[in-house]
DNA sequence: TATTATGTTTAGTAACTACTAAACATTCAA
DNA sequence: TTGAATGTTTAGTAGTTACTAAACATAATA
């Protein structure tokens, strides 16, 4: 059995696509990678909505939130208007550069919210019932030092210059 | 500034909501949690409608998806018909849950079409370019090892005992 | 200046999600 | 067997999302 190669490119458009929306981003971005993973050469907007199958429209918001997750580069040609992108193939660049982004947005100000409500339980006083209060301060502390994991976890990993396999190796080693 | 117990106890929750939303679950879903995280016993379904102010129906799933995540445990008394529930407590524990059940579903097959796009190009003979398609191999082939990474990374973690404290330190150590 | 090539923004839409309200199912007890 | 307590499922809905089509903006060229 031997299938042409734009039907097996076809098919991996669709997979990325699955595993992006499955990740919570848009089908679309999924889509716009893989085109660009698959390509050798950067690929104009144009080529892009060819390839995709989208509009103009949704491959100029997609790639730009590729490009600010890392996943893409957008370059110019001398003498030639048109923008060019291709894809970050350095996956390990790509995840800090995604945790980076992650790291700004709500989710710090949701995290922070449990500091806060740890804050109010350490400053309450009076009125309250102190065993209560202290039941709440144990368990809201120890979500707070998960939090204070993950995020220790993932700052160190946006610190290094390269996450390459031997440190996945090594990470497997202490996992036993 | 001193606040209510209720008062903040509500705050919690909303934040948790939050961050729930933010990790792709309903908001319900962190809402019940944050309840059950905050009782010192197992709540009821019914007081878990009225602590939450979701309906019956919506607690009913979301309960169950919680459940099913090893987030919260179903527990049920002598002589009475009501079903408990309570929070786990160790999100170590939780994690290897999640881990666990993300790796079933959709994700296994979007990955596994990547891995079968892999197995096609291997196998395509005569009739296609094969420069091109020595280009496309290196690239799946490196998603691929990518993919493996994270799966060997994710394996590990639900392997584990316990994932404590002692485990993150030593991670922290290697990444430096 | 008018024309063309390019990219962005906007208005509208179809599909999806998380929920509510209420019907339904099940189990226990009287 | 009926009735009450509990939990589940279903039908409908409001809000959201990801897209399309098309208007718009910008800049280069004639």
């Amino acid at each position: 059995m031997s299938q042409e190669l734009p039907q097996i490119k076809q098919n991996f458009v669709e997979g990325l696509s699955h595993i992006s929306h499955f990740w919570g981003f848009p089908k679309g971005v999924g889509a716009i990678f893989a085109a660009l993973y698959l390509s050798p050469a950067p690929l104009s907007l144009d080529e892009l909505v060819q390839q995709s199958g989208l509009t103009k429209g949704a491959v100029s918001t997609d790639v730009r939130a590729l490009a600010r997750l890392g996943l893409v580069h957008r370059s110019s040609r001398l003498g030639d208007r048109k923008d060019y992108y291709e894809a970050e193939t350095d996956f390990y660049k790509a995840i800090r550069s995604i945790l980076g982004e992650r790291q700004n947005r709500e989710f710090d100000s949701a995290v922070r919210s449990v500091r806060e409500t740890l804050e109010k339980l350490q400053a309450v006083r009076g009125s309250v019932d102190e065993a209560e209060r202290k039941f709440l301060l144990e368990r809201v502390q120890a979500l707070q030092n998960f939090f204070d994991a993950i995020d220790s976890l993932s700052r160190a990993v946006s610190r290094l210059d390269s996450l390459g396999m031997s440190t996945v190796q090594n990470i497997l080693k202490i996992l036993k």
